[in-house]
DNA sequence: CGGTTACTTTGATGGTTATCAATATATCAA
DNA sequence: TTGATATATTGATAACCATCAAAGTAACCG
């Protein structure tokens, strides 16, 4: 500390202890797979499919990538904890995982 | 559209339209700069220090990092428009943007 | 079995980024 | 003006990443 204290009082509620190294870790993966146009809009997709989920061909064509780069972005996606995969015959279904948001959420909340 | 449809009603609340292209690329360079450890602790050294902000100077030892490299990221947060920057004297004080992280926060719950 | 469809993996390429040392700029103090 | 301090910029390097074509895998259907 070189230059002096802040005494005013903050205006948001945070939790009590800084954010660890740890803690940013833990994070950083999430914001890395939403920090893509292609990933984000396939999120998106796959949230509005709701709960059955949505088949990985009918990713391919609204984002106007080769099938290889939306597969490859789809496992970031899935890696990332953010979405689920089943495979159905031939098909891969993709949902949205339970609670998936919720550390990140709680980043900006709490 | 190869494999059929999906007819189940989604469980969670979502704005009518997807997101479009733009609107992924709008929300890219804040969910980019978060998507680094050191910017994630720097933004929440800043949030933590309230209203007047914190000094850049204050900013290097806790993260370990060289000076210049604890500048860049600081200007990577601030073109993200996520911190503000205001100069005293030789010093720098860093205070988050009022409503920065509003887009981001409705990503996920709109 | 062979052919077709859905998907994954591999390999290559061009672009981006995190980092530091060195240098530059700016402000204050004597 | 000279020296010290705070911050920014530059330049270099190593690592990472988005993308595609090509090849591999796996499941279904004859």
């Amino acid at each position: 500390m070189y230059c002096g204290t802040v005494t005013q009082q903050r205006t948001v509620p945070l939790s009590r202890r800084p954010l660890s190294e740890a803690g940013a870790d833990s994070l950083v993966p999430i914001f890395a797979a939403f920090a893509d146009p292609v990933r984000l809009r396939l999120f998106d997709l796959v949230r509005r499919a709701g709960g059955d989920g949505i088949c990985s061909c009918d990713l391919v064509e609204p984002l106007d990538r080769s099938q290889p780069t939306i597969s490859h972005h789809l496992k970031v996606l899935r890696e990332a904890g953010l979405v689920e995969s089943r495979k159905e015959g031939t098909w891969v279904w993709y949902s949205v995982t339970p609670g998936a948001t919720e550390a990140v959420q709680s980043f900006f909340t709490k």
